[in-house]
DNA sequence: ATTATAAGTGAACTATCGTTCACCATGCAA
DNA sequence: TTGCATGGTGAACGATAGTTCACTTATAAT
């Protein structure tokens, strides 16, 4: 059976706004806008939601954060522990500049051995200065790849993180469309 | 200078809930509700909001959208057509179950070859059974670490992406703690 | 059994909600 | 010049918001 509360979220996740005291009402099955009151004062107590000075309710936390653990070898904590563990919200921490950001789907082997794998998704922010070691989004010679970009004196060229792959030294144009910050892979 | 648009989904961003009519009218520099109530069902009829049955206001789609291109190899589409691109919840593509979901930091380098670093976040899944490939959090004789589970015969054994590492063998007992399921890692 | 505390009912209150109406200003087409 | 959309003002509407009050039931401790 779910609680109040999540019947509360639940709401707020589909909606995308918290329910009024009536809608509450019904959602929890009180027969009391009053009942609802002291019900969200007590949420508000235990500090799961929060009002806005105008009394309309806003979920304490974002709810798109997922426990943070600490270290694989530390393991799992007991089911006890789980409520004081720190959160985060995984969109806030890969984009730091969500308008200039893009995710592109990899394809190819030639950056495998910097983790990068072929489906993964890598997350790019475009119109950045590129630094020498940062893998880039770029257009050499009329065609786009994936690479490291690397200086050899004052010449610039890529670099595939493949053995199998030579570097490329672009006879015209070297054009950095965007710098990878990111990487997901969904098994 | 930002659009009133923008100025609607920054309210919502910061304060977790859309704007009323009246404050939407504070925040466009309006001084009629009835000026923002047509400002509205414009915004309605170009699909980037959406009303309630009782009328009260959702944005279109998640905030949290972010562009999807294509593969790196087709590079990057022109400005002029970054409105008709793909966009994806990174939360909704990497959770499936959120409930079960944790995050763990990753320590070591034994899943190298799998392209999971040092430093990296993985997503795991707890209490889902484990097939023969995956990779899982084990408790294996008292100390945690995340391995490939394997089989052979009725043996099960765990195995290191990294061959500085031997197979390991359970002595006594080999406790499943979690799926991983996905990779973060942020450069 | 008695009492104290917590939790729910039902009705009322004011402020604000989204909506509607009549009206005004501007710009562009005929 | 006229006509007519387009986008704004200002006031008013009923409905619903969150809140409060007085009262009743349920729970648990002594």
């Amino acid at each position: 059976m779910k609680s109040p509360k999540d019947k509360i979220f639940s709401f707020y996740i589909s909606r995308k706004r918290m329910p009024s005291y009536a809608e509450i009402m019904r959602l929890v099955g009180f027969r009391s806008k009053n009942a609802v009151y002291k019900l969200i004062n007590r949420l508000v107590e235990e500090g799961s939601v929060l009002k806005d000075t105008t009394g309309r309710l806003i979920p304490a936390r974002a709810l798109s954060e997922v426990p943070l653990l600490g270290l694989v070898e530390a393991g799992f904590p007991s089911e006890a522990d789980a409520q004081t563990l720190d959160t985060i919200d995984i969109n806030e921490y890969l984009f730091d500049h969500k308008e200039v950001s893009y995710l592109l789907k990899v394809k190819g082997d030639s950056m495998i051995d910097a983790g990068i794998h072929e489906g993964d998704l890598v997350m790019v922010e475009r119109g950045r200065s590129a630094k020498t070691g940062d893998i880039v989004i770029a257009n050499i010679d009329g065609g786009w790849t994936m690479k490291y970009l690397r200086k050899k004196g004052d010449k610039t060229y890529l670099e595939a993180a493949n053995k199998k792959y030579k570097p490329i030294y672009p006879e015209q144009e070297l054009q950095i469309a965007a710098v990878v910050k990111g990487v997901v892979r969904k098994y």
